[in-house]
DNA sequence: CGTGTAAGGAATTCTGACACG
DNA sequence: CGTGTAAGGAATTCTGACACG
């Protein structure tokens, strides 16, 4: 199967200080927009956040919205309206087959 | 101009640790390659690496060779054979428009 | 040649809180 | 409400080196 490039949009690989640099945002904001329930980043086994490049279209779109003198609050449902559809349709499999070879190989 | 999937494959943003998690390599096997000239990432101001899904693609890759026998030397010339096409063809634009309304906004 | 590891330091991220308003 | 900051601690990453082979 063929990797689609949909796969890493929804991947949560990224760390908090590179989301701030992509998107303009302050650290604290990034933290802020998740504990209203704006975004959901992964943890890491020892709690780093991890984001998506969904993550970060999403942030710019959040901060568009409260430039606009939007609360959190509306601009949650605001985002619950766009379903984010499936996620991970194929990178991960392609992934496991590189770590089964790496596991192989001992 | 909206976003196409592609820009994300070659934006490298995802930090040693989390390329270690995904491909099953060895943070000391992943430096390593670097210095056979096997893969390129780019480093923060600050002096660590980031990778792109583009990158982790290569090393599952060269994983594969290495346990095929064939030396990084000969990998390198085979890599070579694939050129890496147009980076970033659309995100960046869209995160300086991003970037640009935060600035406005103060 | 390719990879593991201990070593010391630098940079990153986390949480809870005080602040302003 | 949304965001800044100082505070202390925990986790990450970096480089150069010794080791095996």
């Amino acid at each position: 199967m063929p990797l689609t490039d949909g796969s890493f949009k929804n991947k949560k690989v990224i760390s908090i200080g590179t989301v701030s640099e992509l998107t303009g945002l302050s650290e604290r904001q990034i933290r802020y927009y998740e504990s209203r329930k704006l975004i959901f980043p992964e943890r890491s086994k020892t709690g780093l956040r991890k984001y998506s490049f969904q993550d970060i279209e999403t942030l710019i779109e959040i901060a568009n919205r409260l430039e606009d003198g939007v609360w959190t609050n509306e601009i949650r449902k605001e985002l619950k309206g766009r379903k984010q559809l499936a996620k991970d349709p194929g990178f991960t499999n392609q992934l496991i087959k590189g770590q089964l070879n790496a596991q192989i190989k001992m």
